[in-house]
RNA sequence: GGCGCGGUAGCUCAGUUGGUUAGAGCGAACGACUCAUAAUCGUUAGGUCGGGGGUUCAAGUCCCCCCCACGCCA
């Protein structure tokens, strides 16, 4: 049995993720969480919130509450709605707990003691009026290249050029317009990722069964003008982990809190503390997930991702571990996604562009998103998210080829031997015929998901729904039946067997479908068809079964045009 | 401007280290069946593989140039 570790991508704490985010890295880490432990295998999925940083400050402030009130109850929010997606974290955790200080903070220790972190004083914008320091991105005012009002800290949106905060004119807080601003001295902790350099690019370049995508984004920056730059790991703000060196007070570094890129990724191995604390268990419970010293040296740990976070966890993550000397375990695979775009154009947090988990939810249950995202999953590209192929998709593949098949053969059954699976009859060749060609598609099957191939997994599992209809298509037993009952009854226990056997191999896609297709079935059995002739007699003649409500009831064209309608500006 | 990923049937995409008449699903047309969510199954039509050069006995698949879309960075 092998062990995996699994972790998606931690959203921002800061409002409910859309579709994009949530098919870039939670729902592929999930299906493969989910397949894994149905083969058997010991899995330990973690995700959690990331929840430092100037933006959770000011929607706290927006929103008129503590920052620490308004991360717990976006927790709950974001918990709730991985919840309804059926996302089966082990722990979702977050980066504010104790648990992320505590290591944060060890490992900002350790950093120091092998001398990779390097106090720098440097010169930042302070506000008077918001009394704090500003990030350079909430800092607007005039461009001196284009003229353009507003233009912010870091750069001209309107004319691209790479600014500096005091260059802009008529500087102004992004915050509150307060034009009282000063420049001050500052003191901050960097991390000299660039002594580390050769170690991450010898790792990187024994990585060869990595997406070009993922190594190509690594590789660039560590190679691009001069090499890996050494980053601050700390800001002046007050909501965040205090900076601390191990145990011990760092002087110098009073009220300042460590840089949310350094302590998110940290989370990674805090919420499986977070996990373990929870049940009361002990901390050799976790580590031996995250110590190769402890135990998790046969442990293959992969992570999911959006492009976008592809540096952080190629670069600056392994560059904290390596440098903190201790026998942390490495990422093994890094699995990335490229972007859904939605109806035309990307999805839009800030413009509330697209459509949310919350909303997805109100109107579809989430077996529908759940297929039709991972079975577009943007892969090789971006991919693009339309209504009319959402609808199109879903009648077709869950309604027609799916449901449809487990409806007919178990109101056949029932209006023919009732609510029991039948007796007699032989098995001929057309059964041996089903059973090789299902073999070789579950094979298929696995092969693709274990090299995490999203969409040829979906491709694989709707060809072996289609099996089933072809099949039934092509032995009639509803012809047979008037000539051979017992014929007939052989086929239609094959086929009920059949309805058990597509609940175990598509619940990692839809596990609520499953769920109710293990029910209908009468059965707890769900156990891996390792060998598909034995799994197809699971269910003995005799067993009762019950004709299950329609699986999935189609969407019409007026819902479709009423959601294009609701969804084709900004939320409100 | 640099870099990256793409540009294959109406649509969404597969096409391993170059090798027989370029594939799948959807959509379309026609047919079969009637157990079923007007579902299913079968057959057929449809592409000069972004454009132009080149290497090779042979290129969607390698090399060069160009065009287009998207993204990242500066």
């Amino acid at each position: 049995m092998a062990r995996i570790l699994i972790t998606s991508a931690i959203p921002y704490i800061n409002g409910i993720k859309h579709l994009g985010n949530l098919v870039g890295s939670q729902l592929p880490a999930d299906l493969y969480a989910r397949y894994n432990r149905a083969r058997g295998n010991e899995v330990l999925f973690l995700c959690a919130t990331d929840e430092h940083g100037t933006p959770a400050e000011l929607a706290a402030a927006k929103a008129g509450k503590p920052v620490a009130d308004y991360c717990a109850e976006m927790w709950q929010v974001q918990k709730d709605l991985s919840d309804g997606f059926r996302l089966s974290f082990d722990m979702f955790g977050r980066s504010s707990s104790p648990q992320n200080h505590a290591l944060t903070q060890h490992f900002a220790g350790r950093l120091a003691d092998a001398g990779l972190i390097e106090e720098v004083s440097e010169k930042q914008v302070f506000s008077n009026a918001d009394g704090r320091f500003l990030p350079d991105r909430y800092i607007e005012g005039t461009c001196p290249n284009c003229g353009y009002e507003r233009a912010r800290g870091d750069q001209c949106e309107n004319c691209t050029k790479q600014l500096d905060p005091t260059d802009l004119i008529d500087a102004r807080s992004a915050i509150s317009g307060s034009t009282d601003l000063e420049v001050r001295d500052t003191k901050h902790l960097y991390l000299k990722q660039s002594q580390l350099r050769s170690k991450l690019s010898d790792w990187i370049a024994s990585k060869h069964d990595w997406p070009i995508l993922t190594t190509s984004i690594a590789k660039k920056w560590l190679n691009d003008g001069d090499g890996l730059q050494d980053r601050g790991i700390t800001r002046d703000l007050d909501w965040g982990i205090p900076v601390k060196r191990g145990d011990e007070d760092w002087p110098g570094m009073e009220g300042k809190v460590f840089y949310v890129w350094f302590d998110a990724p940290i989370e990674y191995i805090a919420s499986a503390k977070e996990w373990t604390d929870a049940a009361g268990r002990p901390d050799a419970d976790w580590q031996r997930w995250w110590r190769t010293d402890i135990g998790a040296d046969d442990v293959r740990y992969v992570q999911f991702m959006g492009k976008d976070n592809v540096p952080f966890h190629t670069l600056s993550f392994p560059a904290t571990i390596m440098g903190s000397g201790e026998p942390w375990k490495l990422v093994d695979y890094i699995k990335s996604f490229n972007y859904l775009n939605y109806d035309g154009g990307q999805f839009s947090t800030s413009q509330g562009r697209g459509v949310f988990m919350d909303q997805a939810l109100e109107i579809l249950p989430s077996d529908y998103w759940r297929w039709w995202l991972l079975s577009h999953a943007p892969e090789s590209s971006d991919s693009e998210f339309t209504w009319e192929a959402f609808q199109q998709d879903v009648n077709k593949d869950l309604a027609d080829v799916l449901g449809n098949f487990v409806s007919r053969i178990t109101k056949f059954s029932r209006a023919k031997w009732g609510e029991v699976v039948p007796e007699g009859g032989e098995f001929g060749p057309e059964e041996a015929a089903l059973i090789d060609d299902l073999t070789a598609r579950v094979r298929a099957y696995e092969s693709h998901m274990e090299a995490m191939e999203v969409r040829k997994s979906a491709a694989e599992l709707r060809a072996i729904w289609v099996l089933g209809n072809e099949y039934l298509q092509s032995v009639a037993p509803w012809t047979v039946f008037k000539t051979n009952p017992h014929r007939a009854a052989a086929i239609a226990r094959l086929s009920l067997n059949l309805v058990r056997l597509y609940a175990v191999l598509s619940a990692p896609f839809v596990p609520d479908a499953a769920v109710t297709m293990l029910d209908a079935m009468n059965t707890k059995d769900d156990s891996w068809p390792d060998d598909v002739k034995t799994a197809l007699s699971a269910l003995p003649a005799g067993h009762a079964f019950t004709v299950p409500d329609v699986l999935f009831v189609k969407i019409q064209d007026e819902d479709r045009d009423i959601w294009a309608d609701r969804f084709s500006g900004e939320r409100s």
